[in-house]
DNA sequence: TCTTCCTTATGATGTACATCATAAACTCGC
DNA sequence: GCGAGTTTATGATGTACATCATAAGGAAGA
């Protein structure tokens, strides 16, 4: 969403990560804006028990990261790349600068922010007051919606369910079991091969 | 902290409101920016079985609904006021105006939405991984933060027991006797009338 | 001051989901 | 092209928290 010519005039540098690689880690204070320019990120937090939690994925022209830069406090996750990936990296002051000449991209900056601060807060309250299929059904739609690019279009979701389990806090068993109950009820539908999910028709 | 004579300079109108009025419900679309001038908002969920989940309380200085107003969809919860309030509104038009002639509070509004954004990321991890004392300590962790002017001094909350369970997703009871169960351990103290919380010493 | 509603409290019981186990299909790097 | 590690799958069992019930102490308003 921001130019590349635009990055390289306030001197962003560009960062190649390998398969696994960290990028920071949660409890790290937050000095650069990272925009993927190639690749994929997942940010995660781990709790006490070894249990993951996935905050998001983030592919080619999203910025990550941001609300610790901007708040200027330490990371509440951690992000590795999960394929080799190519990351743009900006340090506070001259970002700032960039905002401060570019009216535009400050505006969409704010609506990026509150695009995510939107799915946290339709995922938080669907964690702790629904059950697990309403979660799953609710996250597939965002999912679904994020990824189509013709929302007429029957598109497939490409998220294992172990990925699903990891971003509504269920376990895969679980997934597992809801995902084929409700396909069972026509609640969804999945492509003959079993593995991808169908959205159902839009109401 | 947007000084009033500049949101009366781009036609902010006061809003007065009753305690227990609606000032938007879940599935509105968003069309007006909210500053709280006095009183109290609370933004809340409700399941489909009733239950209800608190995004958040509001007061003096601070605005809320900013993320479907920036991002131009509907609500994603409902707003109402818990005692007599004054709200500023203003419009998308007028308040995008604003912010392209004022710099600073754009970039402010920017870490507004960050704050927000690592709280709700942080309850979201909470509750989608940690038990339930884990997630009321990380709670009342940041809620103690919040209201403390003084970091050092030994803050009180005022948040009932009720408040507690209807922000992080558990119920009265269990809130209660994980409270119960965490003062028997040291892990936090209670006033001698029991009923405030007292942050533990900070590590 | 009396009534009503909220808050804290505690015990008994229920349940959605986790956990543990086991396995077949599949895909990926070497 | 073959072990190693995912992914989907299904059954048996466990448990943290919800739910239901009941009650005493306070605050609020009429």
């Amino acid at each position: 969403m921001i130019d590349e010519s635009l990055l390289k005039k306030y001197h962003a540098s560009l960062l190649k990560v390998k398969k696994g690689e960290m990028l920071f880690e949660e409890g790290e204070t937050a000095t650069n804006f990272y925009l993927v320019k190639s690749g994929r990120i997942k940010m995660v937090n781990v709790s006490s028990e070894g249990r993951e939690f996935v905050q998001g994925y983030f592919g080619a022209g999203q910025s990550f990261g941001e609300p610790p830069f901007f708040a200027r406090v330490a990371y509440p996750a951690s992000a590795y790349a999960t394929e080799a990936s190519a990351i743009w990296k900006i340090g506070y002051d001259q970002f700032v600068l960039l905002l401060r000449n570019n009216f535009e991209i400050h505006l969409h900056l704010l609506k990026v922010l509150s695009d995510r601060l939107i799915y946290k807060s339709t995922m938080l309250s669907e964690i702790a007051i629904e059950e697990a299929e309403h979660r799953l059904s609710t996250l597939i739609e965002y999912l679904t919606g994020q990824s189509a690019s013709n929302p007429d279009a029957p598109a497939t979701l490409s998220f294992t369910r172990q990925q699903l389990a990891d971003m509504t806090g269920l376990r895969v068993e679980t997934v597992i079991r809801s995902i084929k109950s409700m396909e069972q009820r026509r609640l969804l539908e999945l492509t003959p091969d079993g593995k991808i999910i169908l959205k159902r028709k839009p109401k």
